[in-house]
DNA sequence: AACCATGCTACAAATAATGTAGCATGGTTT
DNA sequence: AAACCATGCTACATTATTTGTAGCATGGTT
């Protein structure tokens, strides 16, 4: 899967725009749930595995090179970690953790699936 | 693709952790795109259709079945729109429109991809 | 020399997304 | 009434992505 670099015509959308690069990237499987989860701090390649409970080696690779690539983590002696642009990203996503558990509630309540 | 509720196992984690159930949402192709596009308002499954360039109509309504029940979208008069959790959440996440663009100058010029 | 941990790759099987055509319903115009 | 439009959507074959398991290659420790 190509790399969705700002200011090229990503999966999804042909504009450039660097949003659109940002949500190809975040609408990866476990893009999202990788960055999440160094929040906790640096992981190795292995630590990361078991953080991100069921995801292949394979795919780990991938994400962490386009991650990577795309300046949002990089590999440091004690392990993959978020840079700079990664945590500010983060800081963003950050509130989603207490609104998820919120919309449990009411999804929950509300229609009990 | 089963539709990731929260308390339940979802994609990627047995955990039951409603952000988990979040991020596997968010993680499949389009929906945070979908969420993106309807903060512009409301829209028919044909205007969104537009909205999202090239996303088929298959998997928009699949997409669109699980914000749906999910109670981040419902489908109005006026067309698709975003529900209150869904307004919501996209406040959260509005930040990544600018963060994004910082981003891509960032990146584009430390290394020219 | 045997052991351990690291990051990672190979590859077949299973799953998800795309693209195109078109159905079914309901309203409007001729 | 017949032709036309727009709506939300479905069918289905093709293509792309992900999974799961095994294991390689490198480097450090016992």
């Amino acid at each position: 899967m190509n790399i969705p670099v700002p200011g090229s015509p990503v999966r999804g959308s042909t504009t450039g725009k660097p949003i659109m690069a940002l949500l190809d990237l975040l609408g990866r499987t476990w893009a999202l749930g990788i960055i999440w989860n160094l929040q906790q701090g640096p992981a190795t390649f292995r630590e990361l595995q078991h953080r991100c409970e069921q995801i292949s080696p394979t795919l780990l690779n991938s994400r962490l090179k386009e991650l990577k690539t795309l300046q949002l983590i990089d590999l440091q002696d004690s392990g993959y970690q978020l840079t700079e642009q990664g945590l500010k990203l983060i800081s963003i996503i950050l509130p989603l953790g207490d609104w998820s558990t919120n919309w449990a509630k009411q999804v929950l309540q509300e229609t009990p699936l």
